[in-house]
RNA sequence: CGGGGUGUGGCCUAGUGGCUAAGGCGCGUGCUUUGGGAGCACGAGAUCGUGGGUUCAAAUCCCACCACCCCGACCA
């Protein structure tokens, strides 16, 4: 895409009133754009980022067997009336709103019940599970109040899956594949040197969930790590008897902030019983199915990137997850020069890289800033300078290094 | 929801009762410039968050409301 089109501009200065790093960085690059407190839009750079950690999740969770759907956001409230949940008192966080008609419908925060309403429809029998079904919705969330910039929004896109399966067994052990998934899912999105499966509440539904916490200052948690044995747990549990449960030494652990990017939580039968989801078992006897709910944030993951990776010039995006793989810069606006970067453009595009091009008519201090601000892995200058070779540098490296075009080409052509 | 803070051109800010609301960034035109946020000249751009009040006079003081930020509580 060439950057002169790029309806998207960059800021000098870090946006008033907005004090979270990520958001800073996102907002000045023109990556997401602020509605109001705790929400945002995704613009064409950050919509590029989420698709690729769409794909990223995607990917893994059909590899465990997911099938995605695409659920509505107007929610039925029945069903949540025969979970407990629709009362303001039980969850606090609804919006809700109003047919014309004066019936009342939620704006869904989760989806447990409808998806469960849902399969009263589909499953009946033990041929018929396990089951495991998942999307990337926006949920909607009247949280009291919202911080750290896209760390605890309003509406968030979240990718959740739920688990249906016909007896506890089963249903662990398809609890700790996703488990696995999860840490595929972070390591895939750069940040899984960082990120501990953690033990944490289980609500009023089990005694644990597990949480996927990535170390950070900004985190609004806190944990407490053994970095030998790899265990983490959330401050919230903390207490004599959970150490001992899970056989951990005090003295070993510590204290460390993190951000939570993602959780999986046994339901056990709590809302299969509450909807009435049956199936009929082996024998010919009722049975009701064991679930489990693991989400991820979006728009936090995004933020966790961006919060655990920048420096201080600008967004470090690994390759994964980066709006573009390559960033081409035309420095002077001498003919040759426009000329030659213009054909390196084309080539490109025809080879079906994915390269941003500033081909704006600005200055080299200004394009060079928007580069690292811009965090996009590979930087290509062309230049007076390069002759018939470009420049080549790593967004995490300092030194750039002169290549030949038609290597480079090859090079990245391989590597697709 | 409790406490604290902030609202001034598109963005970031200065202005704490008194002349035509000032500067930087960005934007437009022209000329010069092009390897780390270039220079000169000219120009456009403001319901000073909203409503009310005090005053000869309000961006500035008072009241109410709204929005945003931070701390706390909350986060099934």
């Amino acid at each position: 895409m060439r950057q002169s089109r790029l309806f998207t501009k960059t800021h000098k200065e870090d946006p008033k009133g907005e004090l979270s790093h990520n958001a800073q960085l996102l907002v000045r690059a023109g990556y997401i754009h602020k509605e109001m407190a705790g929400v945002y839009t995704y613009l064409p750079l950050g919509l590029r980022v989420i698709d690729k950690i769409t794909t990223i999740i995607r990917e893994e969770m059909n590899a465990i067997g997911g099938q995605e759907v695409l659920m509505t956001t107007l929610q039925d409230p029945a069903s949540w009336k025969k979970s407990g949940r629709w009362d303001d008192n039980v969850v606090d966080i609804w919006f809700k709103t109003q047919l014309k008609n004066g019936s009342e419908l939620g704006i869904a925060n989760t989806h447990e019940e409808a998806l469960t309403a849902l399969l009263l429809d589909h499953v009946s029998s033990y041929k018929d599970l396990p089951v495991y079904i998942y999307q990337f919705q926006n949920k909607f969330r009247n949280e009291l109040r919202a911080k750290s910039g896209i760390m605890r929004t309003r509406e968030f896109i979240m990718k959740d899956l739920y688990s249906f399966s016909r007896n506890t067994e089963e249903f662990q052990e398809f609890y700790e594949v996703c488990a696995g998934a999860y840490h595929k899912i972070f390591q895939r999105a750069g940040i899984g040197h960082l990120t501990y499966r953690t033990y944490a509440s289980g609500g009023s539904f089990s005694e644990f969930s597990d949480e996927f916490q990535t170390l950070s200052e900004a985190g609004e948690d806190t944990i407490y790590l053994d970095e030998q044995k790899q265990v983490a747990v959330n401050k919230e549990i903390l207490n004599d008897d959970i150490l001992k449960k899970l056989s951990i030494d005090k003295d070993k652990l510590v204290e460390k902030k993190a951000i939570e990017v993602g959780n999986i939580f046994p339901l056990g039968t709590k809302f299969s019983e509450a909807i009435g989801l049956r199936y009929t078992d082996n024998d010919g006897k009722e049975q009701t199915p064991i679930m489990g709910c693991y989400g991820i944030g979006l728009g936090r993951l995004m933020g966790t990137i961006v919060e655990v990776l920048s420096d201080g010039k600008g967004i470090v995006w690994p390759e994964s997850v980066a709006p573009f793989q390559f960033h081409l810069i035309r420095l002077g606006e001498a003919a040759e020069v426009k000329e030659k970067c213009d054909r390196f453009y084309d080539t490109c595009q025809k080879s079906g890289f994915d390269i941003l091009y500033d081909d704006r008519e600005a200055s080299a201090g200004d394009k060079l800033h928007d580069a690292d601000l811009l965090g996009i892995p590979v930087r290509l200058v062309i230049s007076a300078k390069t002759g018939e070779k470009i420049e080549y540098k790593k967004r995490t490296e300092e030194s750039a290094s002169l290549v030949d075009i038609t290597s480079f080409i090859e090079t990245a052509t391989k590597s697709k």
